[in-house]
DNA sequence: CGCGAACTTGAGGCGTGTCAACCCCTGTGG
DNA sequence: CCACAGGGGTTGACACGCCTCAAGTTCGCG
Protein backbone atom coordinates (compact mmCIF):
# COMPACT_ATOMS: atom_id res chain seq x y z
CA UNK A 1 0.00 0.00 0.00
CA UNK A 2 1.77 3.17 -1.04
CA UNK A 3 0.87 5.56 1.81
CA UNK A 4 2.60 8.74 0.11
CA UNK A 5 -0.50 9.96 -1.41
CA UNK A 6 -1.98 10.72 1.80
CA UNK A 7 -3.43 14.35 2.23
CA UNK A 8 -0.76 16.83 2.75
CA UNK A 9 -2.24 19.73 4.59
CA UNK A 10 -0.55 22.94 3.68
CA UNK A 11 0.01 25.01 6.51
CA UNK A 12 0.24 28.92 5.18
CA UNK A 13 -1.23 30.11 2.33
CA UNK A 14 2.00 30.78 0.60
CA UNK A 15 5.33 28.78 0.84
CA UNK A 16 7.72 28.27 3.56
CA UNK A 17 11.36 30.63 4.45
CA UNK A 18 14.14 29.23 5.39
CA UNK A 19 15.72 32.71 6.14
CA UNK A 20 13.21 33.41 8.69
CA UNK A 21 12.98 29.40 10.53
CA UNK A 22 15.05 29.42 13.85
CA UNK A 23 16.74 26.51 13.09
CA UNK A 24 18.50 26.81 10.04
CA UNK A 25 21.63 26.76 10.96
CA UNK A 26 21.47 23.08 12.39
CA UNK A 27 18.82 22.56 9.11
CA UNK A 28 19.48 21.95 5.29
CA UNK A 29 20.70 25.31 4.89
CA UNK A 30 23.05 25.47 7.54
CA UNK A 31 26.35 27.05 6.19
CA UNK A 32 25.26 29.19 3.87
CA UNK A 33 25.40 33.03 3.38
CA UNK A 34 22.94 35.41 3.89
CA UNK A 35 22.38 35.89 0.11
CA UNK A 36 22.49 31.99 -1.12
CA UNK A 37 19.68 31.58 1.84
CA UNK A 38 17.35 34.05 0.68
CA UNK A 39 17.40 32.36 -2.44
CA UNK A 40 15.70 29.44 -1.15
CA UNK A 41 13.08 30.71 0.18
CA UNK A 42 9.78 29.28 -0.71
CA UNK A 43 12.06 27.16 -3.48
CA UNK A 44 13.32 24.33 -0.42
CA UNK A 45 10.56 24.07 1.12
CA UNK A 46 7.70 23.06 -1.09
CA UNK A 47 4.85 23.06 2.29
CA UNK A 48 4.99 21.81 5.64
CA UNK A 49 2.84 19.00 7.25
CA UNK A 50 1.44 18.30 9.70
CA UNK A 51 2.14 14.67 11.53
CA UNK A 52 -0.16 13.62 15.31
CA UNK A 53 1.38 11.85 17.64
CA UNK A 54 1.48 8.29 16.73
CA UNK A 55 1.13 8.61 13.05
CA UNK A 56 3.58 7.79 10.32
CA UNK A 57 5.51 10.08 7.87
CA UNK A 58 6.07 7.36 5.90
CA UNK A 59 6.36 3.57 5.83
CA UNK A 60 8.60 1.47 4.54
CA UNK A 61 7.82 0.33 0.55
CA UNK A 62 6.38 3.74 0.35
CA UNK A 63 7.49 5.83 -2.52
CA UNK A 64 10.20 7.86 -2.49
CA UNK A 65 9.92 11.75 -3.41
CA UNK A 66 10.32 13.67 -1.10
CA UNK A 67 12.71 14.44 2.54
CA UNK A 68 11.86 16.38 5.57
CA UNK A 69 13.04 18.53 7.65
CA UNK A 70 11.58 18.73 11.12
CA UNK A 71 10.31 21.84 11.99
CA UNK A 72 8.49 20.98 15.27
CA UNK A 73 7.99 18.05 17.40
CA UNK A 74 10.09 14.99 17.91
CA UNK A 75 10.28 11.69 15.61
CA UNK A 76 11.56 8.06 15.68
CA UNK A 77 13.08 5.98 12.93
CA UNK A 78 12.88 2.31 13.15
CA UNK A 79 14.49 -0.34 10.63
CA UNK A 80 12.24 -3.73 10.68
CA UNK A 81 13.65 -7.07 9.34
CA UNK A 82 11.81 -9.49 7.02
CA UNK A 83 10.23 -11.95 10.07
CA UNK A 84 8.62 -9.01 12.59
CA UNK A 85 11.72 -7.79 14.48
CA UNK A 86 11.58 -4.19 14.50
CA UNK A 87 14.65 -1.92 16.40
CA UNK A 88 14.71 2.28 16.08
CA UNK A 89 17.08 3.50 14.33
CA UNK A 90 17.52 7.18 15.97
CA UNK A 91 15.34 10.00 17.43
CA UNK A 92 14.80 13.49 15.04
CA UNK A 93 13.74 16.68 16.51
CA UNK A 94 14.17 20.11 14.75
CA UNK A 95 16.39 20.74 12.53
CA UNK A 96 16.86 17.09 11.42
CA UNK A 97 16.42 15.52 7.98
CA UNK A 98 14.05 12.24 7.42
CA UNK A 99 13.84 10.37 4.81
CA UNK A 100 17.34 10.03 3.33
CA UNK A 101 16.94 6.39 3.25
CA UNK A 102 14.81 6.36 -0.01
CA UNK A 103 17.15 8.27 -2.26
CA UNK A 104 18.96 4.39 -3.06
CA UNK A 105 16.24 2.66 -4.33
CA UNK A 106 12.95 5.83 -4.97
CA UNK A 107 11.71 3.65 -1.97
CA UNK A 108 11.88 4.48 1.68
CA UNK A 109 13.58 1.70 3.85
CA UNK A 110 12.77 2.29 7.04
CA UNK A 111 9.33 3.68 8.93
CA UNK A 112 9.47 7.55 10.42
CA UNK A 113 6.61 8.55 13.37
CA UNK A 114 5.91 10.95 14.90
CA UNK A 115 6.43 10.76 18.99
CA UNK A 116 4.13 14.03 19.61
CA UNK A 117 2.64 16.24 17.23
CA UNK A 118 5.38 17.46 14.87
CA UNK A 119 5.67 19.76 11.73
CA UNK A 120 7.83 18.93 8.78
CA UNK A 121 9.10 20.94 6.15
CA UNK A 122 8.49 19.05 2.83
CA UNK A 123 10.96 19.07 0.57
CA UNK A 124 10.62 17.88 -2.75
CA UNK A 125 13.80 16.07 -4.09
CA UNK A 126 13.49 17.03 -7.79
CA UNK A 127 13.28 20.37 -6.70
CA UNK A 128 16.34 19.40 -4.07
CA UNK A 129 17.92 18.13 -6.95
CA UNK A 130 17.82 21.29 -9.23
CA UNK A 131 19.02 23.83 -6.26
CA UNK A 132 22.15 21.23 -5.71
CA UNK A 133 22.73 21.77 -9.26
CA UNK A 134 22.12 25.86 -8.54
CA UNK A 135 23.41 26.85 -5.23
CA UNK A 136 27.07 24.64 -4.79
CA UNK A 137 27.05 25.35 -0.74
CA UNK A 138 23.99 24.17 -0.82
CA UNK A 139 24.85 20.80 -2.27
CA UNK A 140 28.27 20.94 0.43
CA UNK A 141 25.50 21.05 3.04
CA UNK A 142 23.95 18.19 1.82
CA UNK A 143 26.81 16.31 1.45
CA UNK A 144 27.51 16.99 4.88
CA UNK A 145 24.93 16.01 6.19
CA UNK A 146 24.69 12.74 4.43
CA UNK A 147 28.42 11.99 5.63
CA UNK A 148 28.23 12.45 9.15
CA UNK A 149 24.86 10.90 8.91
CA UNK A 150 26.74 7.78 7.53
CA UNK A 151 29.46 8.24 11.17
CA UNK A 152 26.67 8.67 13.63
CA UNK A 153 25.23 5.43 12.17
CA UNK A 154 29.27 3.42 12.93
CA UNK A 155 29.12 5.32 16.55
CA UNK A 156 25.72 3.40 17.12
CA UNK A 157 27.10 0.77 15.88
CA UNK A 158 30.39 1.01 17.94
CA UNK A 159 27.90 1.52 20.92
CA UNK A 160 25.81 -1.51 20.22
CA UNK A 161 28.53 -3.84 19.51
CA UNK A 162 30.79 -3.47 22.14
CA UNK A 163 29.13 -1.31 25.13
CA UNK A 164 27.74 -2.46 28.45
CA UNK A 165 24.14 -1.36 29.29
CA UNK A 166 24.88 1.34 31.40
CA UNK A 167 27.59 2.64 28.93
CA UNK A 168 24.87 2.72 26.22
CA UNK A 169 22.62 4.69 28.49
CA UNK A 170 25.03 7.26 29.62
CA UNK A 171 26.55 7.78 25.60
CA UNK A 172 22.70 7.83 25.14
CA UNK A 173 21.87 10.48 27.52
CA UNK A 174 25.07 12.41 26.70
CA UNK A 175 23.89 12.85 22.73
CA UNK A 176 20.45 13.90 23.58
CA UNK A 177 21.85 16.20 25.93
CA UNK A 178 24.39 17.67 23.18
CA UNK A 179 21.36 18.03 20.65
CA UNK A 180 19.49 20.01 23.36
CA UNK A 181 21.91 22.02 23.71
CA UNK A 182 22.87 22.71 19.95
CA UNK A 183 19.26 24.10 19.80
CA UNK A 184 19.44 25.89 22.91
CA UNK A 185 17.54 24.28 25.14
CA UNK A 186 18.63 23.25 28.48
CA UNK A 187 20.64 20.21 28.56
CA UNK A 188 19.81 19.65 32.29
CA UNK A 189 16.28 19.77 32.27
CA UNK A 190 14.96 16.59 30.06
CA UNK A 191 11.34 15.54 28.85
CA UNK A 192 11.79 12.36 27.20
CA UNK A 193 9.33 11.89 24.23
CA UNK A 194 10.27 8.36 23.34
CA UNK A 195 9.12 5.70 26.33
CA UNK A 196 11.32 3.11 27.94
CA UNK A 197 10.70 0.49 25.21
CA UNK A 198 11.80 3.19 22.45
CA UNK A 199 15.06 3.40 23.83
CA UNK A 200 15.88 0.04 24.40
CA UNK A 201 15.21 -0.48 20.76
CA UNK A 202 17.49 1.60 20.24
CA UNK A 203 20.40 0.71 22.46
CA UNK A 204 19.91 -3.01 22.25
CA UNK A 205 18.55 -3.55 25.30
CA UNK A 206 15.09 -4.62 26.79
CA UNK A 207 12.22 -2.53 28.29
CA UNK A 208 13.34 -3.77 32.11
CA UNK A 209 16.97 -3.15 31.90
CA UNK A 210 16.59 0.41 30.67
CA UNK A 211 14.04 1.03 33.93
CA UNK A 212 16.73 -0.40 36.17
CA UNK A 213 19.21 1.51 34.80
CA UNK A 214 17.77 4.69 34.88
CA UNK A 215 17.11 3.79 38.92
CA UNK A 216 20.61 2.51 39.72
CA UNK A 217 21.66 6.07 38.33
CA UNK A 218 18.99 8.04 40.69
CA UNK A 219 20.51 6.17 43.34
CA UNK A 220 23.83 6.74 42.56
CA UNK A 221 23.01 11.04 42.19
CA UNK A 222 23.90 10.90 38.56
CA UNK A 223 20.08 12.21 37.37
CA UNK A 224 16.91 12.19 38.79
CA UNK A 225 14.26 10.60 37.24
CA UNK A 226 10.24 11.26 37.59
CA UNK A 227 8.52 9.38 34.80
CA UNK A 228 9.26 11.48 31.46
CA UNK A 229 10.51 14.08 33.19
CA UNK A 230 15.36 13.53 33.00
CA UNK A 231 17.12 15.92 35.66
CA UNK A 232 20.71 15.41 34.50
CA UNK A 233 22.94 16.17 38.00
CA UNK A 234 26.50 14.49 37.21
CA UNK A 235 26.79 15.26 33.53
CA UNK A 236 30.49 14.26 34.13
CA UNK A 237 29.45 11.23 35.70
CA UNK A 238 27.88 10.16 32.72
CA UNK A 239 30.80 11.14 30.49
CA UNK A 240 32.70 8.53 32.50
CA UNK A 241 30.32 5.85 32.49
CA UNK A 242 29.89 6.16 28.66
CA UNK A 243 33.65 6.18 28.17
CA UNK A 244 34.09 2.51 30.13
CA UNK A 245 35.62 4.35 33.84
CA UNK A 246 32.29 3.68 35.78
CA UNK A 247 35.08 5.51 39.02
CA UNK B 1 49.85 13.04 13.11
CA UNK B 2 48.53 13.64 9.61
CA UNK B 3 49.51 10.62 7.95
CA UNK B 4 47.77 12.02 4.35
CA UNK B 5 51.06 13.00 3.24
CA UNK B 6 52.14 9.51 3.15
CA UNK B 7 53.37 8.44 -0.84
CA UNK B 8 50.76 8.21 -3.41
CA UNK B 9 52.57 5.97 -6.13
CA UNK B 10 50.80 6.44 -9.46
CA UNK B 11 50.32 3.01 -11.29
CA UNK B 12 50.47 4.42 -14.50
CA UNK B 13 51.88 7.13 -16.00
CA UNK B 14 49.11 8.77 -17.07
CA UNK B 15 45.47 8.95 -15.73
CA UNK B 16 42.99 6.10 -15.04
CA UNK B 17 39.74 5.46 -17.37
CA UNK B 18 36.78 4.45 -15.77
CA UNK B 19 35.45 3.37 -18.79
CA UNK B 20 37.50 0.63 -19.04
CA UNK B 21 37.30 -0.85 -15.80
CA UNK B 22 35.40 -3.81 -15.10
CA UNK B 23 33.38 -2.81 -12.08
CA UNK B 24 32.37 0.71 -13.36
CA UNK B 25 28.74 -0.37 -13.21
CA UNK B 26 29.26 -1.65 -9.90
CA UNK B 27 31.70 1.78 -8.38
CA UNK B 28 30.74 5.29 -8.61
CA UNK B 29 30.39 5.17 -12.43
CA UNK B 30 27.32 2.87 -11.89
CA UNK B 31 24.24 3.91 -13.74
CA UNK B 32 25.80 6.23 -16.28
CA UNK B 33 25.11 6.24 -20.46
CA UNK B 34 28.35 5.45 -22.42
CA UNK B 35 28.76 8.87 -23.19
CA UNK B 36 28.63 9.96 -19.55
CA UNK B 37 31.30 7.58 -19.09
CA UNK B 38 33.87 8.28 -21.51
CA UNK B 39 33.73 11.96 -20.10
CA UNK B 40 34.61 10.91 -16.68
CA UNK B 41 38.13 9.23 -18.14
CA UNK B 42 41.21 10.87 -16.59
CA UNK B 43 39.03 13.07 -14.44
CA UNK B 44 36.92 11.49 -11.85
CA UNK B 45 40.13 8.86 -11.00
CA UNK B 46 43.51 10.81 -10.47
CA UNK B 47 45.84 8.11 -10.11
CA UNK B 48 45.75 4.67 -8.08
CA UNK B 49 47.64 3.76 -5.22
CA UNK B 50 48.95 0.66 -3.98
CA UNK B 51 48.06 -0.14 -0.21
CA UNK B 52 49.95 -3.43 0.92
CA UNK B 53 48.46 -6.11 3.40
CA UNK B 54 47.95 -4.34 7.01
CA UNK B 55 48.43 -0.75 5.95
CA UNK B 56 45.97 1.97 6.51
CA UNK B 57 44.96 3.63 3.59
CA UNK B 58 43.87 6.64 5.96
CA UNK B 59 43.64 6.57 9.93
CA UNK B 60 40.93 8.45 11.57
CA UNK B 61 41.97 11.84 12.64
CA UNK B 62 43.74 12.46 9.10
CA UNK B 63 42.83 15.26 6.76
CA UNK B 64 40.43 14.70 4.50
CA UNK B 65 41.14 15.44 0.29
CA UNK B 66 40.05 12.17 -1.15
CA UNK B 67 37.70 9.38 -1.08
CA UNK B 68 38.21 5.94 -2.55
CA UNK B 69 36.97 2.82 -4.88
CA UNK B 70 38.71 -0.22 -4.10
CA UNK B 71 39.88 -1.39 -7.63
CA UNK B 72 41.57 -4.42 -6.23
CA UNK B 73 41.96 -6.11 -2.86
CA UNK B 74 40.13 -5.75 0.49
CA UNK B 75 39.66 -3.50 2.91
CA UNK B 76 38.28 -2.91 6.59
CA UNK B 77 37.27 0.30 8.45
CA UNK B 78 36.59 0.61 11.76
CA UNK B 79 35.55 3.33 14.19
CA UNK B 80 37.61 3.96 17.42
CA UNK B 81 35.78 5.43 21.08
CA UNK B 82 38.29 7.35 23.11
CA UNK B 83 39.03 5.00 25.72
CA UNK B 84 40.29 2.34 23.15
CA UNK B 85 37.63 0.27 22.18
CA UNK B 86 37.37 0.22 18.65
CA UNK B 87 34.92 -1.95 15.94
CA UNK B 88 34.74 -3.34 12.48
CA UNK B 89 32.01 -0.45 10.50
CA UNK B 90 32.27 -3.09 7.22
CA UNK B 91 34.69 -4.70 5.02
CA UNK B 92 35.48 -3.37 1.00
CA UNK B 93 35.74 -5.06 -1.89
CA UNK B 94 36.23 -3.69 -5.52
CA UNK B 95 33.62 -1.23 -6.75
CA UNK B 96 33.24 0.22 -2.86
CA UNK B 97 33.93 3.92 -1.89
CA UNK B 98 35.91 4.24 1.24
CA UNK B 99 36.34 7.46 2.78
CA UNK B 100 32.87 8.88 2.86
CA UNK B 101 32.93 9.77 6.64
CA UNK B 102 35.99 12.64 6.01
CA UNK B 103 33.28 14.99 3.84
CA UNK B 104 31.59 16.23 6.99
CA UNK B 105 34.43 17.38 8.94
CA UNK B 106 36.79 17.26 6.08
CA UNK B 107 39.05 15.00 8.62
CA UNK B 108 38.49 10.91 8.48
CA UNK B 109 36.22 9.89 11.19
CA UNK B 110 36.99 6.40 11.13
CA UNK B 111 40.26 4.09 10.07
CA UNK B 112 40.56 2.19 6.75
CA UNK B 113 42.90 -0.87 6.69
CA UNK B 114 43.93 -3.05 3.74
CA UNK B 115 43.24 -6.91 4.53
CA UNK B 116 45.67 -7.85 1.69
CA UNK B 117 47.55 -6.30 -0.93
CA UNK B 118 45.24 -4.16 -2.65
CA UNK B 119 44.77 -1.11 -5.14
CA UNK B 120 42.55 2.25 -4.99
CA UNK B 121 41.78 4.63 -7.29
CA UNK B 122 41.90 7.78 -5.78
CA UNK B 123 39.40 10.64 -6.52
CA UNK B 124 39.89 14.00 -5.22
CA UNK B 125 37.10 15.43 -3.62
CA UNK B 126 37.86 18.70 -5.09
CA UNK B 127 37.61 17.54 -8.81
CA UNK B 128 34.37 15.48 -7.70
CA UNK B 129 32.69 18.45 -6.25
CA UNK B 130 32.88 19.75 -10.03
CA UNK B 131 32.37 17.04 -11.53
CA UNK B 132 28.98 16.49 -9.35
CA UNK B 133 28.20 20.19 -10.62
CA UNK B 134 28.60 19.64 -14.11
CA UNK B 135 27.70 15.55 -14.46
CA UNK B 136 24.16 15.55 -13.23
CA UNK B 137 24.06 11.56 -13.50
CA UNK B 138 27.07 11.45 -11.46
CA UNK B 139 25.45 13.38 -8.94
CA UNK B 140 22.16 11.40 -8.49
CA UNK B 141 24.53 8.00 -8.29
CA UNK B 142 26.53 9.68 -5.96
CA UNK B 143 23.59 10.19 -3.90
CA UNK B 144 22.23 6.92 -4.40
CA UNK B 145 25.59 5.40 -2.60
CA UNK B 146 25.37 7.81 0.32
CA UNK B 147 21.65 6.71 0.62
CA UNK B 148 22.46 3.33 0.55
CA UNK B 149 25.46 3.13 2.89
CA UNK B 150 23.18 4.92 4.96
CA UNK B 151 20.62 1.95 5.04
CA UNK B 152 23.15 -0.56 5.20
CA UNK B 153 24.46 0.77 8.62
CA UNK B 154 20.63 1.06 9.89
CA UNK B 155 20.64 -2.61 9.07
CA UNK B 156 23.83 -3.91 10.53
CA UNK B 157 22.58 -1.81 13.79
CA UNK B 158 19.19 -3.83 13.57
CA UNK B 159 21.36 -7.29 13.49
CA UNK B 160 23.75 -6.10 16.41
CA UNK B 161 21.19 -5.10 18.46
CA UNK B 162 18.33 -7.67 18.15
CA UNK B 163 19.33 -10.76 16.68
CA UNK B 164 21.51 -13.88 17.94
CA UNK B 165 24.90 -14.73 17.58
CA UNK B 166 23.74 -17.36 15.19
CA UNK B 167 21.96 -15.62 12.69
CA UNK B 168 24.41 -12.68 12.57
CA UNK B 169 26.78 -14.70 11.26
CA UNK B 170 23.94 -16.26 8.75
CA UNK B 171 23.28 -12.87 7.66
CA UNK B 172 26.78 -12.07 7.83
CA UNK B 173 27.32 -14.66 4.92
CA UNK B 174 24.36 -14.15 3.26
CA UNK B 175 25.47 -10.30 2.48
CA UNK B 176 28.77 -11.49 1.55
CA UNK B 177 27.68 -13.83 -0.62
CA UNK B 178 25.21 -11.60 -2.24
CA UNK B 179 28.08 -8.87 -3.16
CA UNK B 180 30.86 -11.59 -4.40
CA UNK B 181 27.97 -12.74 -6.97
CA UNK B 182 27.69 -8.97 -8.04
CA UNK B 183 31.17 -9.05 -9.02
CA UNK B 184 30.78 -12.24 -10.56
CA UNK B 185 32.41 -14.21 -8.45
CA UNK B 186 31.61 -17.86 -7.11
CA UNK B 187 28.86 -16.89 -3.82
CA UNK B 188 29.30 -20.62 -2.78
CA UNK B 189 33.02 -20.88 -2.75
CA UNK B 190 34.48 -18.35 -0.18
CA UNK B 191 37.64 -17.16 0.83
CA UNK B 192 37.61 -14.83 3.39
CA UNK B 193 40.16 -11.72 3.84
CA UNK B 194 39.70 -11.35 7.51
CA UNK B 195 40.13 -13.15 10.61
CA UNK B 196 37.34 -14.47 12.70
CA UNK B 197 38.47 -11.38 15.37
CA UNK B 198 37.53 -9.53 12.58
CA UNK B 199 34.07 -10.85 11.96
CA UNK B 200 33.70 -11.18 15.45
CA UNK B 201 34.42 -7.22 15.88
CA UNK B 202 31.98 -6.27 12.78
CA UNK B 203 28.86 -8.79 14.44
CA UNK B 204 30.47 -7.58 18.39
CA UNK B 205 30.96 -10.89 19.24
CA UNK B 206 34.06 -12.08 20.36
CA UNK B 207 36.39 -14.57 18.34
CA UNK B 208 35.44 -18.13 20.36
CA UNK B 209 31.86 -17.27 19.34
CA UNK B 210 32.61 -17.06 15.82
CA UNK B 211 34.58 -19.96 15.84
CA UNK B 212 32.14 -22.14 17.54
CA UNK B 213 29.26 -21.09 15.13
CA UNK B 214 31.49 -21.93 12.33
CA UNK B 215 31.82 -25.73 13.55
CA UNK B 216 28.01 -25.67 14.62
CA UNK B 217 27.34 -24.69 10.98
CA UNK B 218 29.55 -27.30 9.51
CA UNK B 219 28.20 -29.76 11.79
CA UNK B 220 24.61 -29.06 10.59
CA UNK B 221 25.68 -29.34 7.05
CA UNK B 222 25.34 -25.90 6.18
CA UNK B 223 28.98 -25.13 4.97
CA UNK B 224 32.21 -26.31 4.99
CA UNK B 225 35.08 -24.50 7.34
CA UNK B 226 38.62 -25.47 6.55
CA UNK B 227 40.56 -22.60 7.52
CA UNK B 228 39.76 -19.34 5.70
CA UNK B 229 38.23 -21.08 2.60
CA UNK B 230 34.54 -22.01 3.15
CA UNK B 231 32.12 -23.86 0.97
CA UNK B 232 28.58 -22.57 1.08
CA UNK B 233 26.27 -25.80 1.22
CA UNK B 234 22.82 -24.96 2.09
CA UNK B 235 22.06 -20.92 1.17
CA UNK B 236 17.84 -21.33 1.99
CA UNK B 237 19.66 -23.15 5.24
CA UNK B 238 21.46 -20.01 6.24
CA UNK B 239 18.55 -17.52 5.16
CA UNK B 240 16.26 -19.36 7.39
CA UNK B 241 18.95 -19.12 10.05
CA UNK B 242 19.19 -15.12 9.52
CA UNK B 243 15.43 -14.59 9.41
CA UNK B 244 14.93 -16.16 13.24
CA UNK B 245 13.43 -19.46 11.72
CA UNK B 246 16.07 -22.06 12.30
CA UNK B 247 13.74 -25.42 11.48
C1' DC C 1 61.77 -25.95 9.64
C1' DG C 2 60.37 -23.19 13.49
C1' DC C 3 58.17 -19.56 15.64
C1' DG C 4 54.26 -16.69 16.49
C1' DA C 5 49.75 -15.72 15.24
C1' DA C 6 45.36 -17.53 14.37
C1' DC C 7 42.06 -20.75 15.50
C1' DT C 8 39.56 -24.39 18.19
C1' DT C 9 37.62 -26.35 22.18
C1' DG C 10 36.18 -26.71 26.99
C1' DA C 11 34.74 -25.05 31.75
C1' DG C 12 32.77 -21.67 34.35
C1' DG C 13 30.97 -16.93 35.31
C1' DC C 14 28.51 -12.76 34.29
C1' DG C 15 25.35 -9.51 32.13
C1' DT C 16 21.24 -9.11 30.36
C1' DG C 17 16.93 -11.30 28.74
C1' DT C 18 12.63 -13.60 30.25
C1' DC C 19 8.78 -14.09 33.00
C1' DA C 20 5.79 -12.54 36.44
C1' DA C 21 3.85 -9.57 39.86
C1' DC C 22 2.90 -5.16 41.14
C1' DC C 23 2.53 -0.05 41.05
C1' DC C 24 1.31 4.34 39.20
C1' DC C 25 -0.85 7.47 36.30
C1' DT C 26 -4.45 8.69 33.11
C1' DG C 27 -8.66 8.59 30.95
C1' DT C 28 -13.48 6.88 30.78
C1' DG C 29 -17.91 6.21 32.11
C1' DG C 30 -21.44 5.32 35.45
C1' DC D 1 -16.94 11.21 42.94
C1' DC D 2 -15.51 6.70 42.51
C1' DA D 3 -14.75 2.22 40.00
C1' DC D 4 -12.45 0.41 36.55
C1' DA D 5 -9.50 -0.61 32.72
C1' DG D 6 -5.31 -0.21 30.38
C1' DG D 7 -0.82 1.20 29.24
C1' DG D 8 3.66 2.43 30.87
C1' DG D 9 6.96 1.71 34.23
C1' DT D 10 9.35 -0.72 38.24
C1' DT D 11 11.13 -4.53 40.70
C1' DG D 12 12.43 -9.32 41.73
C1' DA D 13 13.72 -14.25 40.69
C1' DC D 14 15.58 -17.02 37.53
C1' DA D 15 17.44 -18.64 33.00
C1' DC D 16 20.45 -18.57 29.32
C1' DG D 17 23.49 -16.83 25.74
C1' DC D 18 27.63 -15.19 25.26
C1' DC D 19 32.04 -13.67 27.34
C1' DT D 20 36.21 -14.83 29.92
C1' DC D 21 39.92 -17.53 30.82
C1' DA D 22 42.81 -21.26 29.78
C1' DA D 23 44.91 -24.98 27.22
C1' DG D 24 45.94 -27.05 23.18
C1' DT D 25 46.24 -27.32 18.00
C1' DT D 26 46.98 -25.74 13.39
C1' DC D 27 48.46 -22.63 10.05
C1' DG D 28 51.21 -19.26 7.67
C1' DC D 29 55.16 -16.83 6.83
C1' DG D 30 60.02 -15.81 7.28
Amino acid sequence: MDQSVRARIPLSACQVACSDCSVHRICLPGGLKAQDLGDLDHRLVAQRRKVARGESLFHAGDRFDSIYAVWTGFFKTSVASRDGRDQVSGFQMCGDLVGLDGIGTRRHEIDAVALEDSQVCVIHFDELEALLQDVPPLRQQFHRILSREIVRHQVQMLLLGSMYAEERLAAFLIDLMRRLQDRGYSPSAILLRMSREEIGSLLGLTIETVSRIFTKFQSEGLLSVRNRHLGICNPAGLHRIAEGRPN
